[in-house]
DNA sequence: CCGGTCGATTACAACGTTGCAGCCCCTGGC
DNA sequence: GCCAGGGGCTGCAACGTTGTAATCGACCGG
């Protein structure tokens, strides 16, 4: 059995709140003792029960993390960064996959007993909306990340969507193209990351007087890498002419630029692509993917930040805290001139 | 503050103990008192507190998973397949990364207190080997993940790696190549993945009769897509001939693939490539990949499935158990005829 | 030389749960 | 009418930790 902190006073002949002391460095210990406790601890192999200590503190250092599906490159890539971002700050993460927009799943995580042990949530959904922000008003701190939900009780992290994608739009059109097709739409929704986008996106055509038409919208279920590949096998099929393609994330793009060059179309020449998110693999794509990087390391820290604040604030109510992180175009070989 | 089963007794006029049962369906209780204490629990919405429960009964209900870093999709995609595993048997995850390969952090991590609430691990570690086998003699249950570490204490699930290289290479050899060359091999070394796969090349060479050249062995640090990207550029300038590209997972392959048609080899015309590892992306790269399928969801639920074996039978020392998972050659665009 | 201060250490209770032992009362058999 | 048996429930202790208050001795200024 593990050693106790009885174990460790006895060998080193204190009390056990002696140990306790010296474990977490309080002051006023002799170094003497100091030193004979560290001993005991070494020989020992103590180490402090985790269980016991967050039944006492009511703190665990664990924080959960629910988000949609790590098979999703860029749910794999924010989980990276926020397990990295708990780590500098001492805490470890609990991972639970809510499904890809599978609303009433995310609802019932919200008051799972598996999150019990955890200090507090950083929550990405997909399938609620901003109707159900009051859903959010649960009894733990949390962080919001995602564009589904805005004005909800709790703090939020998230991105200048609008206008990315709206600087994405404007690079396509900097080089020169006109008809630019937008692949990932989601018709008849109202909120979330798509409906945002497709908004940038026509702020940039308006701006540069370029009538928006609805025949380059690709509407796609979900946002894998086979919606973008079948999104564009549908345009190419529909004949409408165009000139440049902005996929609403990543995958999409690099999925659709697949299926036009293998429809013989030349990616820049013919058609240039342009993703969202800056997944490392648009590094290495065939040509390499141009994209808006949305700032994911400064996402995840600031999420951690967050929600380690409002740990450590306690019941406090305050007014909830959006951030919206800074994004990039990155330019390659896509969008080559 | 969240309700205790002292505030449920106390609302449905009953004994803490009373209270306890009901929640653990135990027998002997009347169903007009269990109805009383079910309300009780509705009306308070009390969750048993997890801490106080696993300090009572050393169980926490959460197993943790160790694994290098998410951003290689081949350990996100394991991820998932491993957290819904879990989640089938009521288990949540606690995922640590260990960053690519570093022995040192692998090593600290086994003895982590972060661990501590933790019922078991699931270990996937890259940067140990067979000579560290003792140091997997930790206290606690543990399953065993990977080709570094064979004949070690503790449950190991693996696959056929040497049988499915050399199934992959026959790929190749059926389709009529000779000059295979091999991206990911690393150097000097004596135990994983990549001694396997080569192993398991050689072995399909010999049985063809094909003499193995090793100009057509590329070495890699990390098995990132840059890797294979800057082995196949390497392997180009060297002038040697070759007719097909065994990449040892499909990472490497996808990189290697890109530098390829840029310096303008038609593939699988010029050069046949095939991957190993049968991640979503093979599927809608251009062309896409021929690779192996690794029984990813198989070694999810066996591991999950042993580590939760080991957890119930306690301490009880039995003979470490060892699974190899069934792989399949996937036949896609790269390699066709 | 005494009261006061402060450094070093300790005793005790409590966090919420569960295993164990035991209590009470009802039923059935003789 | 009495006792055995068992269903239904309760009280107590303990898991390992930490916050609070208390103790004890040494040292200092007056």
């Amino acid at each position: 059995m593990a050693a106790t902190l009885r174990d460790v006073a006895a060998l080193a002949g204190v009390s056990i709140k002696t140990v306790s002391n010296v474990v977490h460095d309080f002051q006023h210990i002799r170094p003497a003792t100091r030193e004979r406790v560290r001993a005991a601890i070494d020989e020992l192999g103590y180490k402090p029960n985790i269980s016991a200590r967050s039944l006492r503190s009511g703190r665990t250092g664990v924080i959960g993390l629910a988000l949609p599906e790590l098979s999703l490159s860029y749910f794999a890539e924010l989980a990276d960064a926020i397990i990295q971002a708990a780590e500098r700050r001492h805490l470890v993460v609990l991972l639970e996959q809510t499904g890809g927009g599978d609303r009433d799943r995310e609802i019932a995580m919200l008051s799972s007993p598996r999150l019990q042990l955890t200090d507090g949530l950083i929550f990405s959904p997909l399938g609620l909306s901003t109707e159900d922000a009051a859903l959010l008003n649960v009894g733990y701190p949390m962080v919001l990340l995602g564009e589904r939900v805005f004005g909800g009780p709790v703090d939020h992290v998230t991105m200048h969507n609008v206008e990315a994608a709206k600087a994405a739009t404007m690079h396509l059109i900097s080089r020169g193209r006109r008809r630019i097709a937008i692949i990932g739409a989601h018709e008849g929704e109202v909120v979330g990351s798509a409906v945002l986008r497709v908004q940038g996106y026509r702020e940039a055509l308006a701006e540069a007087g370029i009538p928006f038409d609805p025949a380059l919208i690709c509407n796609v279920g979900r946002w894998h890498r086979v919606d973008g590949a079948e999104a564009m096998r549908a345009l190419i099929d529909t004949g409408v002419s165009f000139d440049a393609v902005f996929g609403l994330n990543d995958t999409l793009a690099l999925g659709a630029m697949r299926v036009a060059q293998v429809a013989g179309l030349r990616v820049p020449e013919d058609v240039m692509f342009i993703g969202f998110d800056a997944l490392d693999e648009t590094k290495y794509s065939l040509p390499t993917l141009s994209t808006i990087d949305p700032g994911r390391d400064e996402i995840a820290d600031t999420a951690v930040r967050l929600l380690v604040q409002r740990i450590e604030e306690g019941v406090t109510p305050r007014v909830p805290e959006v951030y919206l992180a800074d994004y990039t175009v990155i330019d390659r070989e896509s969008t080559a001139a």
